[in-house]
DNA sequence: CCCATAACGGGACTCCAGTTTCGTTAATCA
DNA sequence: TGATTAACGAAACTGGAGTCCCGTTATGGG
């Protein structure tokens, strides 16, 4: 009697198991850009990552729910930002950074993948918005410091401007054939700059126009 | 001899094939809002339509297509667009009539659906955005009166200001938690027109700051 | 109205994604 | 260092998604 055993992983997450798990979610990154969400296996998986499709199955048991593990992930590994001290060039910095990870094949592709997965299931779209705002928060500071310098008004909703300024370039992303160049990233951080000194983004009762 | 009949439905479209079409959309259309993308299957949808799934696998073949044809379906059935006079009028009206598709439990869940089956191959991807080709291309006109108005700079990317407002609902709708209500759709028309104003949309060589 | 055949539909069949079983390896604790 | 057992992995198994076959229905052309 007493408990059944908690999820395989939390007892002993020491040597094996860790190895294991960073191993099928490098494959798991793999087989999703390659592949695409849809066309998924987990066995396909266990073999890239030279591991019994029974572990695999038992860990994770479905694809969506390894993409959440993978998500988890990928949060914890962050890029420092980088400051130039005017909002436009920490936008634009941030766009580019956004840009050039959606237009690498690999990353794009798995961004794509990752996003798929998380319509499909709750679990899943939840590790993804955390990965979200962990992003966003890490690059808010930049906006709170161009209130602060007086650059974009007091009450600025500073996290609706980094999100500002990923938006359209996702939207192109997914909805659009046109490629995601400098210059999309530019058009976006910029307008999120206009949008954010005109006011649009204020806090509480929406701006005025 | 001669050639092996083209796919089939296109022979002979009339009567009944046109009634299965229409029935196994609809019941797609269900299916995809209730179960997503993911746990779809065409048995259920054959079942749903009260048609044989022998018919829909030589039909359509795979989820990923039938998503296809229903983005081409739905790419059909237009609403009119409104015309309030000011460019903020208009948009605030397209973003009000996308926050509301969007929040809307069936239709939002649709699109999730409908973008992630996009994400999986090349064909559906094609559908969807030839679908947002045609509804920017059906509001892009306000834009143009913008212009014209003297509104908007000369030379703005009439097209690139309507993306501009559905970009960040459906940012919002695949990586955060919080709800799309009205005021999230009127501060992206606003955060739109400020831009657009700002010459921030200029289309060619990158605008000013 | 009638014929030729496109398109549909039921049911049998296949094949592989996902499960179960049980023996092996190695992480943790004393 | 050795005992305990969590976690792994090979192989056999199973259910249902997707295919195939062939008889039936009804469309479109003459």
């Amino acid at each position: 009697m007493g408990f059944e055993g908690a999820d395989p992983g939390t007892v002993r997450p020491g040597g094996r198991t860790a190895r294991v798990r960073s191993a099928v979610l490098q494959a798991a990154g793999d087989a999703l850009a390659e592949h695409g969400f849809a066309h998924l296996d987990l066995a396909d998986i266990a073999r890239r990552a030279e591991v019994g499709k029974t572990t695999v199955y038992r860990r994770w048991g479905t694809v969506t729910s390894l993409v959440a593990d993978l998500l988890l992930d990928m949060a914890e590994q962050s890029l420092p930002r980088t400051e130039t001290g005017s909002l436009l060039g920490d936008l634009k910095a941030n766009a580019r950074l956004v840009q050039r990870t959606l237009a690498d094949p690999r990353q794009g592709a798995l961004f794509k993948a990752v996003i798929a997965a998380a319509t499909c299931e709750a679990k899943t779209a939840e590790a993804l918005h955390r990965f979200y705002d962990i992003r966003v928060k890490e690059w808010a500071p930049c906006v709170q410091q161009a209130v602060d310098r007086g650059e974009v008004p007091e009450g600025t909703d500073v996290h609706e401007v980094i999100r500002a300024v990923s938006a359209p370039l996702y939207y192109r992303l997914l909805t659009s054939s046109d490629c995601l160049d400098a210059a999309a990233a530019d058009q976006a951080a910029e307008a999120a700059v206009a949008a954010a000194r005109a006011g649009a983004y204020l806090r509480g009762d929406e701006g005025r126009a």
